[in-house]
DNA sequence: GACTATTTGTCCGTATGTATT
DNA sequence: GAATACATACGGACAAATAGT
């Protein structure tokens, strides 16, 4: 018979957990207000401060917002994906995980996005992707910037014609703390306008792909597009976890002289 | 000229920025302990319900744990992917992703693994995978709840193999709302031990393919692997998701009869 | 093992500024 | 503009837990 450390559950926890529960469960939907917290204090039977504490935790993990002198009392928020992003942020920061991590990460996610797509995209959204397409070319000679920003709504288009909200979500968390980590590397690089142009024959080649509704070819593309546009910044001691991705992709023309 | 709309600062959150920017820095190491709460109080110049709202905060965020009466002061956090798990938790759990879609992506996330698994796995991690492997033969007779935690090990051995953490961390959590939804029912199927035995020999395929140091292979078995366990579970609307990662991935015997 | 000093957990009261009606 | 309800923040208090003597 073994017994498990028991860990002291304190009050403020047992509050957050109550309206946290009722939050996931759906019981409080996005825009549903809290009871003041005088009132919530009654309720649960603990003092102000212990609320508080609660309601800062519920705060800090996005889940409700309580405004000074609301008379609604705090407000469920409907879900964002801001902490996801803020615990991403902070593996990064604290070389938890390294930017070759976040690449792989994202080729395996784009490359999803793209297979699902161009199996289960409709005629309207590959002309959103047209759209975006067209706009990145548009844009070329506009600056980084508004180039990053075409190229977003590209991979946007994309994740949302893949039908899943999961790889909608991580895609753009990964994607946004890519670009923060790298963003100012690019500016600085003396030829942005020809890896602009690479980058946008990249993206030109997958939307074909998905057209033909080549799923496999349309995932191979987009994680080699990603690998072209972004390998070189990363280390060389990560460089494996990319490469790992695409070696079978592109199997060698079968060699005659063997 | 255009002013941006002020968010009013609460001082807990000043308290919150600079404590993390330390931590974050590695000005503040784990195992390190910050001052007492009277003597942060002192030193940020603010009452201790603020310095404790912002120590709920960092607590709930994984930078520090606070001991009632340990006169050390709070403690600072070795980093780890907890809070990474607790977001994703809320996304799978909050948005109302259904089944077909959480099955849909830990089809992506375990074909990745495996594939990745493929490449880099040392022999010591091809080892550990042998012997969940092995746990699962063993524990067939002992009932659903035992196989289950073997299967668990296994996936989990793949996960770590794939030298991921984010691959990890998503695996893990996807896999827990998962089995949480249909635990159930597998519990009640009359032919648990059938379902067993062919799981079994699945994780053997694959496994032998890791081996062999085939991803495309592995990953293909991987995903036909968990499409074979759960399909049945998935609602016919949600079919089309699964079986757009499985389509190309075993093309049909090139037809003589044409 | 018991005692003591320190610290955290919790509570209460109060003053101040804010948002809504 | 005034009244009301509310959140923010402060300060003081006591109990419970911890670590060291």
């Amino acid at each position: 018979m073994t017994f498990e450390r028991v860990r002291p559950v304190r009050a403020y926890e047992r509050v957050v957990e109550q309206i946290e529960e009722h939050v996931l469960r759906g019981q409080l939907k996005p825009g549903d207000r809290l009871p003041s917290e005088r009132t919530l204090m009654e309720q649960f039977g603990v003092s102000r401060s212990t609320i508080r504490e609660a309601l800062r935790v519920l705060e800090s993990n996005g889940l409700v917002r309580s405004r000074h002198g609301d008379p609604g009392g705090p407000e469920i928020l409907p879900f964002s994906p801001t902490t996801l992003h803020k615990s991403v942020t902070r593996l990064v920061r604290t070389d938890q995980v390294g930017l070759g991590e976040l690449v792989q990460f994202r080729m395996l996610l784009d490359g999803s996005a793209n297979l699902l797509a161009a199996k289960l995209a409709t005629d309207a959204e590959i002309a959103e992707m047209d759209i975006a397409l067209a706009r990145m070319e548009s844009t070329i000679g506009d600056g980084y910037v508004q180039f990053s920003q075409a190229d977003l709504e590209f991979h946007d288009a994309v994740a949302r014609a893949s039908r899943s909200t999961l790889i909608q979500v991580c895609s753009d968390v990964v994607r946004g703390v890519v670009l923060s980590l790298i963003t100012q590397k690019i500016a600085d690089s003396p030829d942005q306008q020809a890896l602009m142009r690479k980058s946008l024959s990249h993206h030109a080649e997958v939307l074909e792909a998905v057209r033909d509704r080549d799923g496999e070819r349309a995932a191979r593309l987009a994680r080699q597009a990603l690998y072209a546009y972004y390998a070189e910044y990363v280390s060389d001691a990560e460089q494996p976890l990319l490469e790992a991705l695409l070696e079978d992709d592109a199997p060698p023309p079968p060699s005659f002289a063997t």
